[in-house]
DNA sequence: TTGTATGCGTTATCAC
DNA sequence: GTGATAACGCATACAA
């Protein structure tokens, strides 16, 4: 079998007591124990048994962060930056992708229930408020870059409503007064919060809003592409487009490259998320970054501190965006 | 406090052990308790400490796998095939990044030694020979996408020589002779085999190797536009250039297009990985496919077995590759 | 079919 | 400063 706390204590001639205070430094122990204690474990190769230790301290120091999936690299900061907060407090981030389906999301949340986490960060739920609410009673979980109406849960997002504003006024400054939008049809408020700026924009510019100029999809590839072909149907096609994600607007821009389009002359693109993509591509996309790293770090340290604290500090935090420049929107030509 | 076993034991009118077995469908247990058992259960809210289990059963059912980072969307489909696989065995696959952090690493390894996890799966290790080795003996341990020499632990890639050797071959049967080859310098052995793939190639042809057409830098996305004017200064440029990653393959291509190059014109650029960007890029890049989702399956379904028959089956299994013609290579035009 | 009792490895309480 | 020992929540060997 394994070595444990007790096999240390009987090679260091102490107790289990004093060979647990020296692995926690929890009370004062004499140097020479203490020493006998170190040669000990290093000459056995111990190593603590957290499974022992978690359960007598109903704590794992764990938080799990689920993800819909490794495939949006915009997740990539965001998590850098809950893990940097994370071990600044002890803690530990374990990722889990949840496919954006429901079922696996509660399953994966049988962790906190059964306590081999402490918490749980949901990056793009499918859940229910109903069942957020629920959770929040019992357990520790909070919300990251996509909120939840009405859920009465810790939530950190970018400033989404403010970011498309940023983007669609940019366009107008630029001469566009035919500006399309491809937003989602899904249940998601970033996208419906982007409209909302998509209108301010529109509204504070005196340009009417036009139903027709706002195609809903999904955030797949293709609906880029969909949303340029539909746009091309309409009498007086956009002459600037301003899409949710950089997924979408690289596939506008694909798409309008394909038909020999001149991006930036002929037609104008933006984007949203700044993923590494926008910068990779040509020409390179103008897009509104989320402060990905921010984010990350902002959700674990308020919810360590919910944790610490054991409170429920269910704030709603918006962080700031951040408008980048490069070749896909360009001055109006007529 | 939680409720527990015994919570449920009381309400239900039966002892713990009952309540276990019905939870664990364990022994027969009589109808009238079982249902008393699941009515108690209900009732309470009662979910199953897993650390208790756990530390009872010497086993968590959870394996844990060591990534870089999710910046690759790479990664993305090997990890739905582990999870596949691991689901299917009742096992939870767990992600953690490493930076490509050794010390990172190790601390994310001691899940495994203080028995947090069954087992990991390194992709693209950091750690040496030696201490994977050791690792291997006392623990469940397995390699993904990278190997390590002489390391006796089980092994799972892609045919990396094989690649290469169908990528460059297509070259030579469009006609190109001068070939360049983007490499890294980087201690992986993905690189060098697929540097051997790339020389069997030539040799085969009869084509000389020239060492002035391999540039070697790292993985990161500058070096892509570094190799391309690099190859620019030689007396003579190659018409076709291969490279180690699609994310090189796209900088190239961003290089050449900025300079005004044609791309399949002017010069012929070939990636590995088909990772989604290949196919999002304009021009759509040529490349070489890893069978991604298959190498998450096979390494775990080889470490469960390991695992359940307390073996070590230290195989190392390349895996097939697949060659995707698109539009970034074309035959070689004086 | 069911219950009692023990132990998994650890930490914390208490007495010394 | 140190050592017994109970307890964390659970699964299981054994007895009934």
């Amino acid at each position: 079998m394994n070595v444990t706390i007790k096999d240390v204590a009987k090679a260091a001639g102490v107790s289990v007591a004093t060979v647990s205070r020296v692995l926690n430094n929890s009370a004062t122990v004499s140097e020479s124990a203490t020493e006998q204690v170190n040669n000990a474990i290093k000459e056995l190769g111990y190593s603590p048994n957290f499974l022992g230790r978690n359960l007598r301290k109903c704590e794992t120091n764990v938080i799990l962060a689920i993800i819909p999936s490794t495939e949006q690299t915009f997740y990539s900061d965001i998590i850098r930056g809950m893990q940097t907060a994370a071990s600044e407090c002890g803690y530990d981030i374990l990722l889990s992708t949840s496919n954006s389906t429901y079922s696996i999301e509660m399953r994966l949340l049988n962790m906190v229930f059964n306590r081999t986490v402490d918490a749980a960060i949901l990056l793009g739920t499918q859940l229910d408020v109903k069942t957020l609410n629920e959770l929040n009673q019992k357990h520790y979980i909070a919300l990251c870059c996509e909120r939840v109406e009405d859920a009465d849960v810790l939530t950190v997002t970018v400033d989404d409503e403010g970011g498309a504003y940023a983007a669609v006024s940019n366009m107008i400054k630029n001469g566009h007064k035919k500006i399309g939008m491809v937003s989602t049809n899904v249940n998601a408020l970033s996208s419906s919060d982007r409209e909302a700026g998509y209108r301010r924009a529109l509204e504070e510019n005196d340009i009417e809003y036009n139903e027709a100029y706002v195609y809903r999809g999904t955030y797949d590839f293709v609906h880029g592409a969909k949303a340029f072909e539909y746009f091309k149907t309409l009498p007086e096609p956009p002459s600037a487009i301003f899409c949710i994600s950089d997924i979408l607007a690289v596939s506008v821009v694909k798409q309008a490259l394909s038909e020999g389009y001149k991006i930036g002359e002929d037609i104008s693109i933006c984007g949203f998320d700044n993923i590494l993509l926008s910068s990779m591509y040509t020409p390179g996309i103008t897009t509104v970054e989320q402060p990905c790293y921010e984010i990350g770090r902002t959700v674990v340290e308020e919810l360590i501190s919910n944790i610490n604290n054991n409170t429920k500090s269910n704030k709603s935090i918006r962080l700031p965006y951040k408008f980048i420049e490069r070749d896909s929107v360009k001055p109006y030509k007529k």
